[in-house]
DNA sequence: ACATTTGCTTAACGGTGTTAGATTATTTAC
DNA sequence: GTAAATAATCTAACACCGTTAAGCAAATGT
């Protein structure tokens, strides 16, 4: 019986086929549009031959979920290994994080759990501009050089905003890990302080 | 007729009813749970009524979103006009803001598309403990002082990964933001040296 | 008292993930 | 080679989703 392999090749064949497909529809149409039937549209069978080798739709997100951290670590490998001191070898390994988000953002979308939708409805939202217009308004005050540019004040804005909604992320996402509620304190005022620091220096 | 004055009352309540149902259901039961047909069973009438309210589900999701948006601005406002100097302002707003996170999860998640969904099965999947294990090993490698506390890394880990996962976000969220890449770019290298050099300091 | 508007419901459409049963094709056994 | 067994695949269905159209019943205007 030497078709053993050759089957079970071929069902590892229609296995990342299905993954192929899914990414696909999500490289063209964005999460929300991917669907079991779409899938099985695209590898020419009907929705439930799909559980046959997933167990449910999030059994396809986890393997994408997977590979993302598979292609995510051979790029972090790579950067790190193409650098002899730390500090270099740190900068190019979240450089190469930094990069993968951006060429794979798919995969960054569903591993990290950012998504795009309904972004521009926010951008012209009064409310959320009467917030960030505060915001801007006290980082302004804060340099002592004046005037101060846009670029300036939307710079710092993003390098305070960025940090937080990042601390935030981690700690809403990942509840139980290994920070306290103060240890978690201390990073966000350490970061403040530093951030605003680092303004007239 | 002073009935028409009760009759927009009646409505204007039936409508908050709906937002403060879809409220409800989220906290309870997150996101994915909320459901037309079980917003109209919380208030008691069937879904179609909803429509007269507000145009779709995505309007619900706008409203709250909008009355988010106002409670942070409260929040934010108040913090910052119980201090004096810009500094002490800063980490009032940006504390304000971090607590208003949690306190309101469901809606910090609305506004800023963080979702938790799957994290118990992404904490303990291989794949993605060797990548904080590799950044780990270096962030360890940049101390001078030894040995290095697991809460030392920890908190650099975290720290770096925050600004970099928040600058993601925003860039995600809003590509069209006013951040051309290579300033986003300078943002991101100027934070990882800032947090590198901090280490040892 | 009749006509009209209003409030609300039922029923339906097309979509989703998922499962059970029937059907077809392939392999195995004799 | 033919019959039985097994595997591969599909059709149909379930229960849900957001949303819309049609209809009913009660309140209102005249």
């Amino acid at each position: 019986m030497g078709s053993k392999e050759r089957i079970l090749r071929l069902k590892e064949e229609t296995r990342t086929s299905i993954l192929d497909a899914a990414l696909n529809i999500v490289q063209t149409e964005g999460w929300q549009a991917l669907s079991m039937r779409k899938i099985a549209d695209q590898i020419e069978y009907t929705a439930p031959i799909i559980y046959e080798y997933f167990s449910n739709k999030e059994g396809i997100l986890l393997e994408l979920t997977r590979r993302g951290y598979q292609i995510l670590g051979k790029d972090i490998r790579e950067a790190r290994d193409q650098h002899e001191n730390p500090e270099d070898k740190m900068e190019a390994m979240w450089v190469a994080y930094w990069n993968f988000a951006f060429s794979h953002k798919e995969f960054y979308q569903l591993m990290y759990g950012v998504d795009m939708v309904c972004c521009t409805v926010k951008n012209s939202m009064q409310e959320a501009e009467q917030v960030s217009a505060m915001l801007g308004d006290v980082i302004e005050s804060l340099f002592s050089k004046k005037p101060v540019s846009e670029n300036d004040i939307c710079m710092k804005y993003y390098t305070y905003w960025s940090i937080i909604h990042g601390l935030i992320s981690i700690n809403l996402v990942r509840p139980n890990g290994r920070t306290t509620d103060e240890l978690n304190q201390q990073i966000l005022k350490d970061a403040i302080k530093g951030i605003t620091l680092s303004i007239n220096s």
